[in-house]
DNA sequence: AAAGATTGTTGTTGACGACAACAATTGTCA
DNA sequence: TGACAATTGTTGTCGTCAACAACAATCTTT
């Protein structure tokens, strides 16, 4: 076994075809495979740093990104409705928004129509921060495209688009 | 609108068919709709929610029935091989085998090939108990099935095929 | 007006990924 | 063979993120 794998590993799973590619050495999964979670949790965390690599340039994180997109679609909403839209804690929410408020982005308005609440809007740089955003964002679904086919990402979409 | 979506919401995307279900009352995603990794996190937390729920009753979360499952498959193996095969840092895995361990799920076991190294195994409790979660694994993956669809849970193993 | 609910805020906890440092051990190679 | 580099497990720190709990200010309801 040229490397160290410790010892008897009983290689279960020998000839099966389609090895799997750069992860493991020879270490099988077995029961792992055919877990909807565990693949989904591996495709997350792969889409999730080609985002933040793509869009490291203006240092914009996949939840900053939400967050902004949402706003600049629905100027004026309060940060319980951008928080309940995103599936977003309202307390973690406070924290995203003092950092896209540091950075010039959002702003928070007090509303007038209720007096606890916050109207959200973006800056007149924050429009067009959010417009390159978006295109390095499309570059990002490109690369998602080239890793897993176009038509697969587009089923993919679909399948999930109840979650969205 | 009965809701106190705080004011004046632009309505965008009025009549376009099949409206968002539970999650929001109104807000409009626009550009957000369209985005891999946005519907992937968003279905990520759903399963790993329903999985913790499923195995809550034998307080076992989705690493470690990962972590279990792949010792249980391949005895023997290192703390390294385990780590590189299931992305985890050796660092953390620290963590999961200590609680593991303390549970009597796990042992480290000196290895004499590599004094450096431990051979990870399970204990007798430990393949008794892994059988039971991996029964709860199944009804978890049935919950999916049921959420999705059957057919469109087996495309979607398969589209991410090559990330296990 | 009083009681209860909502909004934004602060704080804590725990799971998790990324790094850095370290001792013990193994591998290399000059 | 002996010095140096690499690996393994461990400990620790830092930052992200979800889940709660508590609180003051402000609606809403009755």
């Amino acid at each position: 076994m040229t490397a160290s794998a410790t010892q008897t590993a009983p290689r279960k799973r020998a000839g099966n075809g389609a090895a799997p590619r750069e992860v493991a050495d020879d270490v099988g999964l077995d029961a792992l495979v055919g877990h909807a979670g565990y693949a989904v949790r591996r495709f997350q965390i792969w889409i999730f740093q080609d985002f933040i690599k793509t869009l490291g340039e203006v240092d914009i994180r996949p939840t900053q990104y939400s967050v902004l997109t949402v706003i600049g679609a629905n100027p004026g909403l309060s940060q319980m409705a951008v928080a309940k839209r995103l599936g977003i804690e309202r307390a973690r929410l406070v924290h995203l928004l003092d950092s896209l408020e540091q950075r010039k982005l959002v702003k928070r308005v007090k509303s007038k129509a209720d007096r606890r609440s916050h109207a959200l809007h973006l800056t007149a740089p924050g429009e067009t921060a959010l417009a390159k955003f978006k295109l390095l964002a499309a570059e990002h679904e490109r690369h998602v495209e080239a890793k897993i086919g176009k038509e697969n990402r587009a089923q993919l979409l679909r399948i999930l688009a109840d979650f969205t």
